[in-house]
DNA sequence: ATTTGTTCCGCAAACGTTTGCGATAACGTT
DNA sequence: AACGTTATCGCAAACGTTTGCGGAACAAAT
């Protein structure tokens, strides 16, 4: 019925629990033959270790954490297989939890984090967390910290992220290559560290075309769920031949609107975005777009991570991943 | 530098970590005065009770293992959102495994919960587990177990996850409403339970109406990265004028085949899908769609496991959740 | 015959926390 | 003065596992 513990399978072999641990564990002090009569009763009555016992014995629980904002349709779950194959590779185990975007129940999973023992912490912020100060009882303890995706800047803490805003710079000059002349950038939340970096990239751009930029040409949207009339409202206040939308979530939540536009006026709109390499597929056209992998981000950053636990003295750098143009003819 | 304990706060304190421990959690035998002393010296070093130890000593670790093939973009992160909610209404903590489809892996994932401790399990069954033998550990070592989602009929353990039978009669029933007379049904991997539910729901509504089914009317899709080829070459053989897609999945990557054909021929081609309110609103026209909830299932699954947790001796239910049908224009 | 080495195994402590039980002191009651 | 009660705290065991150390048994080398 209940769990069958290592005092359970030396009571049965008559020898002593030490025997059994070491004969489990192949030590070298164990005779063949016990050892195998002790992996015989173990898998018979099938014996699991209590991790909690373990980890607790011993010093190295060879846990990470993954603490996210919540699990989008988009880049998150790339990124958790990238982040899952290094973990896997190392022989570690990944437990993940959500932010649900507050930075208050963040600052409560990072404490969560050291009650958990875990030797290392992957984290992308909240939209709202403006300050690093939260992670500061990990480095005290000596836990490894690589912040990843929605980052912020920091000389104390490592960062991966894809580099924003020559993503973005890139996307723009894509759209005007295809001969647009009047473009509307579409943001996310105004707080966030990507669009600030977005948008400067855009910004930049145009500017080194000599082409306009106001506040005519940009739009935040803080609310996905309002998104699509945002855009429609601000799409008829100008003559725009181009827009860039900077995620997935905006592009396929937006895009709709664009179509309608373009039947409705019977003018053809440019459009390029900033993509993990998925939903322009399934959008008709197929969309042209930057193409950054979620899938790398995890990976490199679990890596670094691993760097960072193996030698706790390794330099703090900060990684940018690489991007490219994926033409599709949207644009 | 490293962790601070409750020993160490003892020490600090000259008082005995017994005192400190029931100081903690508020135990009544305290002074008032000595608990304040105890909470301000614990707050002050950030002391974080070690949860391995604390498991380890309790028997009740508040934990709750959930297993899934992997995160898919759909259905996956709205079922994951509705678990965690009631999680966190319990005061129980979530720990996420993926068995990346691998029935083998599965297998070893639920011999590590035992490891783990957890008080309850979550799975969604692989596609090519055609058992339920392997979680027969768990039943013995007196574990609750709910299935939910990808599920396999069982009187041994509860299930839950939509009326697949009834969800796919009604998608059909929408197109035959709409005056198609000639269906393709795209199905997901021929083996799982869901496809075979699906079709004989499709099925039936077919031949209710009298209407034409033969091999010529569906489509298995094993391995969706060529699922875009495998429809355009069936949807050439025959004249079909609507087509029913079973999941999110199949929709977002063959609906821009459906447009494609549309205008190469001119022929206009009803679509209705099964989905869980997402992407039928990215598509251009808006897919009309049988919706079912991810949350629900998840929500629900996860109150029947804590009924089984406070009650193991709880009978047996299949549950199934609601779907209904959202009109929007493609039919 | 004594030493040295090797093989194999057990003893016991330790990890941090919780908790039953007992101890002490102070106080109120007869 | 003797007793019962209450408030407050400490002692020590226990949870399951790992591991340093030592010991017994035997073989090999001196």
């Amino acid at each position: 019925m209940s769990k069958v513990t290592i005092k359970d399978l030396a009571k049965m072999l008559s020898i002593s629990v030490s025997t059994v641990s070491r004969a489990l564990s192949d030590h070298p002090d164990i005779n063949e033959d016990t050892r195998q009569r002790v992996k015989a009763v173990a898998s018979r009555f099938n014996y699991m270790p209590n991790l909690h016992a373990r980890y607790f014995r011993k010093k190295n629980t060879k846990m990470i954490a993954l603490i996210l904002p919540g699990f989008n349709r988009f880049f998150v779950p790339n990124m958790i297989e990238g982040i899952q194959k290094v973990i896997d590779e190392n022989d570690y185990r990944l437990i993940i939890f959500q932010t649900a975007n507050d930075p208050v129940l963040e600052a409560d999973i990072i404490k969560y984090c050291l009650s958990w023992v875990v030797e290392g912490v992957l984290i992308s912020l909240a939209d709202n967390t403006s300050s690093l100060s939260h992670l500061d009882i990990l480095k005290e303890s000596g836990i490894p910290v690589v912040i990843l995706d929605k980052i912020l800047k920091s000389d104390v803490y490592p960062t991966v992220a894809i580099d924003d805003q020559l993503a973005a710079a890139n996307a723009t000059r894509a759209l005007i290559g295809a001969g647009k002349k009047n473009l509307l950038g579409i943001f996310a939340h105004e707080n966030v560290s990507i669009t600030k970096e977005r948008l400067k990239g855009f910004r930049n751009e145009l500017e080194k075309h000599f082409l306009p930029f106001s506040e005519q040409n940009y739009l935040f949207i803080n609310d996905i769920s309002i998104g699509r009339q945002l855009l429609e409202s601000k799409i008829h206040s100008n003559a725009f031949d181009g827009v860039l939308f900077v995620t997935d979530e905006l592009l396929v939540h937006c895009y709709h609107s664009i179509l309608l536009y373009e039947k409705k006026y019977q003018q053809k709109i440019g459009v390029v975005s900033i993509s993990d390499g998925t939903s322009p597929y399934f959008l008709t056209p197929n969309v042209t777009h930057i193409f950054h992998s979620g899938f790398e981000v995890g990976k490199i950053a679990c890596n670094l991570l691993m760097e960072h636990i193996a030698d706790p003295n390794l330099n703090i750098r900060q990684l940018e991943i690489d991007t490219k143009l994926v033409r599709l003819g949207s644009e």
